[in-house]
DNA sequence: ATGTGC
């Protein structure tokens, strides 16, 4: 074990908690708690850790509801580090009889999409400038209102994209045309859970969908901190079989959004962590770490109502994203193909074995799946296959993980010249400079020794690698 | 994560 590691562990053991570790897997648990089940994480060697993490992670798996509902298991994905709602991103909560609205948080179905385009880097890069003004005429400045009849709108919101499409084709709206509507169709498979859930409109903010309009809520907008949309070529290719089935090739050119439900998660996640507050059995002691469940089955159907309705507007989200960037390439270069190879949520409480599994920010890694592991900014980005490790809850990382606050970088007098933030050779348009700083490769860890680890373990495999060309950030 | 914080 690193020494570092073994200090910090020492400390944890001094603050209350129990320690083990097997290997790189370690498991913490609040002392004296036998009921609660041991929480682990897998550990990339020579990689910093917060010990507030590891707090939040045992709180987690302490955690129960007064009317019996239980927590199973509690796994942590090795890119993670303390959340602010208590409970650390990168964490997976297998539960019984309890949710826990503040295990998803606000940025409720935050996930990745990818696709591929027959379009050569060299091509690309010729009208580079050309591209990125595009670009900032439409969505990423946030200055392109989409906005929607309120059948389609509707139908969104109940059933995610599906339902969406089938309305837009009826009345073909803003940014899609016919022929474009037919393509997007035929994608909704290569969509996680196909791209919808069970939601309804009721939890939407009503001003969303005031007037049976839905705007003004950041439809087709890339949203803050990590988030991203980011043009790449795919570097290598490890496993050429299971890329050629999904369409990728080495050498292509592809882009990568990493984004969420905007407004509406926010709405949904800030009106359900209250809520659960209010639920609280009168009388029962509250959880010290503040984590509150909701334990009542009528409440526990709502809110993954709820949660699915944020996450229905996420997959639509993303969709408009590349369907914008698409047509963009389309004005620039002609008929370009620019197919889906995958969309998947790393935020979202999903059934799992008779109960519920709440991914914050965790990829899904069941047998087979595509997993889209992104790079922080100017680094490499990953396509992988899931193993289906039921030891790591079918769960791989979402990322590298933040190693330093925003605020660390952006104004607690760290050097902020290009070389010292690691910049040097990224391309990065933003839409105001603290971004850049706030996000830089910095602000990250290493995504390679994160990335190894859950390989190593047999959590995920290698498919290919995607280099970044030109990287959006709001 | 959030038209925002420290």
């Amino acid at each position: 074990m690193q020494p570092k590691l073994n200090r910090l562990l020492r400390a944890l053991a001094r603050e209350g908690l129990e320690v083990a570790y097997d290997g790189r897997l370690y498991s913490v648990r609040l002392q004296g708690d036998a009921h609660a089940p041991p929480a682990e994480v897998l550990l990339p060697p020579d990689l910093p850790v917060e010990g507030k993490a590891f707090q939040q992670l045992a709180h987690l798996a302490a955690l129960r509801h007064p009317s019996g509902g239980q927590v199973l298991r509690v796994r942590a994905t090795p890119d993670f580090h303390p959340g602010d709602s208590g409970v650390a991103i990168g964490s997976v909560l297998h539960t019984r009889g309890l949710v826990v609205p503040g295990a998803i948080g606000t940025d409720i179905n935050c996930g990745m999409r990818l696709h591929v385009a027959n379009v050569s880097v060299e091509a690309f890069l010729a009208k580079r400038t050309a591209f990125v003004e595009r670009m900032k005429g439409h969505y990423f400045f946030g200055t392109r209102d989409v906005t929607m009849g309120s059948r389609a709108s509707e139908a969104l919101l109940r059933d995610g994209v599906q339902g969406w499409l089938v309305e837009t084709l009826e009345r073909p709206l803003g940014c899609a045309g016919r022929a474009d509507l037919a393509q997007l169709d035929a994608e909704v498979a290569r969509i996680h859970l196909g791209g919808g859930l069970k939601g309804h409109p009721r939890w939407a903010p009503e001003s969303f969908t005031r007037e049976g309009l839905v705007r003004d809520a950041g439809l087709a907008t890339i949203g803050g901190g990590n988030h991203f949309v980011e043009v790449q070529r795919v570097e290598a290719v490890e496993d050429r079989a299971r890329a050629w089935g999904w369409g990728v090739r080495e050498g292509q050119l592809a882009f990568m959004i990493h984004s969420g439900s905007r407004d509406v998660g926010k709405h949904v996640g800030v009106a359900w962590q209250d809520r659960a507050r209010q639920a609280w059995p009168v009388g029962a002691p509250l959880p010290e770490s503040g984590i509150l469940p909701l334990g009542d089955a009528r409440l526990v159907e709502q809110y993954l109502e709820a949660e699915a309705t944020a996450a229905n507007y996420a997959f639509l989200n993303r969709l408009l994203l590349a369907e914008l960037l698409r047509q963009t390439l389309r004005e620039l270069f002609g008929d370009v193909e620019a197919p889906l190879v995958y969309d998947v949520p790393h935020n979202l409480t999903l059934p799992y074995e008779g109960g519920w599994l709440a991914r914050k920010g965790a990829c899904p890694a069941g047998a087979e799946q595509p997993v889209i592991i992104p790079g922080s900014m100017g680094a490499t980005s990953f396509l992988m296959v899931g193993c289906g490790d039921a030891r790591a809850l079918e769960s791989a990382s979402h990322g590298a993980g933040r190693a330093r606050s925003r605020f660390s970088l952006s104004r607690g007098g760290a050097d902020q010249s290009e070389a010292a933030l690691g910049l040097t050779g990224v391309d990065c348009i933003t839409l105001r400079a603290e971004r850049r700083v706030e996000e830089a490769p910095a602000a990250y860890k290493p995504i390679r020794p994160v990335v190894d680890a859950q390989v190593e373990a047999g959590i995920v495999r290698e498919v290919a690698r995607l280099a970044p060309l030109l990287t959006f950030k709001a």
